[in-house]
DNA sequence: GGCTGAACCGTAAGCGTTTTCTTATAGGTG
DNA sequence: CACCTATAAGAAAACGCTTACGGTTCAGCC
């Protein structure tokens, strides 16, 4: 409209009194008396004016943004995280910016570099990607603030669940239920791109273990945490010569494309292959599949919480901080005697 | 580490050259010999200097970031519609600023007003929230470039599918089906919120009165797109003194709540019930449902390229641009004479 | 009455780029 | 050889804010 942006040098001249006061009034600093800081809120306002972020930028050194670095962004257990962290972002003021990197097992290309993040944001947050990866290293380790979920760095903040209790639990469940052949359905059999498989894994295996029983490496598949993917490993899974009667999958997305398999082999979840997933996905209870619940959307405010704090005052409200799991016993596990 | 920053005057000091020549010669244009332009990247690289986003920001007045404004993130739809739209923009270097704001029917309030988006962003993105909220009009209308889907706003280039089409395919394949009671499940009943709700509302009736039907009133409930509210909707439709041997779900995510409802009436879906939805949501073949497949990473994907073509070369693209929908039939629809 | 200290506010020096305007240089042309 | 043009590069003025520092005022107190 007008041929000129207005600045806070038009809302000092208009309210009579220096830019710096402009300044500290807006911002709500102290050192300013309530009159004058009423009056040039009151300017401010007529005149429709905002504080240029990128001069702020610039004159501060702060950015008022966090980066969110992810490798998916629509699958569920991400765009869950994601929904609950910028709950908290908003109630904050603080701006969002968002990093879909893909799977890291897949390339680690898109995971931002520290140049390109660097002056962008004041903090990030890492999401799932184990710090194991250089690019992640390099990331969480270039001085801004950081905190993680669903993965761990010495010293970084971090919000997750016992993944080797969750894959115990639903594996004891099973057992507990008289199964022996019992099936896993994992991501991808590199295991390198998570660190949660291999924990998932390991309680897996401990507890067949636990049970005097071996881990049998003919009866584990990979689902790479999607629905077609489960589906695939399940497949694979029933052509075995010894078919299991249960299966634990890493994800819930996973058992969705497993009981699908056991559909199109005219089988049932439940009535012919017990069936575990880990996550509590919406669409669980619609399948009857039992499953280990976990809070996901707690997990994204907790640590976007967390990150806050340390933006604030400078100190980690917490170094790593697990959250209970639940097992939720639907259709989809049934005793083996049950027939 | 050192204690200054490293400054594009560092870079020019080193290379022998002016700050300006530095600036020309790292973004790559014109009038810079070839010999500097290699000898200033060396140095830059040298010294890992970036250019600062701050200053440049308000030393040229761009921000190098859109802004997406979203009622939700986590939902099937609106995840899928960003992880589009996140893949376009990362390729063409572009930031992502998110703002999830909530159901608009509940409360406008998080819309992010012209204040909050002036000066932070090149331009935005509004998915599915219509422009008949004065919130959202102000924002399409502040003279930033703009793009929209799922809705749409004269003027504004625009990506979506025909929804009224959509809802009249679905409700024909009930019709030819031999179906007569069919009822609807909707997102609310306001259907203020969205556009897109009148729209398929009135593909619906038309279908129903293209064969000599009308729409009664109770044979209608609101399931407010989500599965937990298609559950009740089916429910409240199953407690109706004459019940539907057909409904047609606004969304697959209230059908599958909906099956689920079915379920628990001792009912399935299909032999039943007929049950149609829209999205081609990944559970939708698990579940066997019938719908009407969108192409949602799509639509993403071409608005995102729109509003980047505003960007760089100031004109649109296209007004609106219409996606083709399809009817994928599956097991929760059969025919009234199939038993 | 002079001293102290707190509260308020202004001055001005940055912050690190981009970009316009100018100048210098080289190459081509009549 | 003078002239024009194109290209390369520099000088310096923005861009609009934040903040360290210093100055003024005024109440309170010995």
């Amino acid at each position: 409209m007008t041929g000129r942006n207005i600045t806070i040098r038009d809302v000092a001249k208009i309210a009579g009194v220096s830019t710096a006061t402009v300044s500290r009034a807006l911002r709500g600093l102290p050192h300013v008396d309530a009159a004058t800081r009423d009056r040039v809120a009151r300017v401010a306002e007529e005149l429709d004016y905002v504080i240029s972020p990128s001069a702020s930028r610039l004159a501060s050194g702060r950015t008022g943004t966090i980066a969110i670095v992810t490798p998916y962004v629509s699958r569920w257990y991400f765009a869950t995280l994601l929904s609950g962290i910028d709950s908290v972002l908003q109630g904050a003021g603080v701006d969002l910016l968002l990093f879909g990197v893909g799977d890291p097992s897949v390339s680690t290309e898109r995971i931002p570099s520290e140049r390109r993040v660097r002056g962008r944001v004041d903090g990030l947050m890492v999401l799932a990607l184990p710090a194991t990866l250089p690019e992640v290293h390099n990331l969480v380790g270039m001085g801004l603030p950081v905190s993680l979920v669903g993965t761990t760095a010495p010293g970084v903040p971090s919000a997750c669940i016992d993944d080797v209790e969750a894959a115990r639990m639903a594996t004891q469940h099973l057992l507990n239920l008289g199964h022996v052949d019992i099936g896993l359905i994992a991501g991808d059999l590199s295991m390198t791109a998570f660190t949660m498989q291999a924990d998932r894994r390991g309680g897996f295996t401990a507890a067949l273990e636990g049970a005097g029983l071996t881990h049998d490496p003919a009866l584990e598949a990979s689902g790479h945490f999607t629905v077609a993917g489960g589906e695939r490993a399940m497949t694979v899974l029933l052509s075995q010569p010894k078919r299991p009667t249960a299966v634990f999958a890493m994800s819930d997305e996973m058992a969705f494309g497993a009981i699908r398999a056991l559909q199109r082999h005219g089988l049932r979840a439940g009535r012919d292959v017990s069936i575990v997933g880990v996550d509590g996905h919406e669409i669980s209870e619609l399948l009857e599949l039992t499953t280990i619940e976990q809070p996901v959307s707690e997990l994204g405010r907790l640590s976007a919480e967390a990150l806050l704090e340390q933006l604030r005052t400078g100190v980690k409200p917490f170094e790593n901080i697990v959250l209970p799991t639940e097992l939720v016993v639907r259709g989809s596990t049934v005793s083996t005697t049950a027939h």
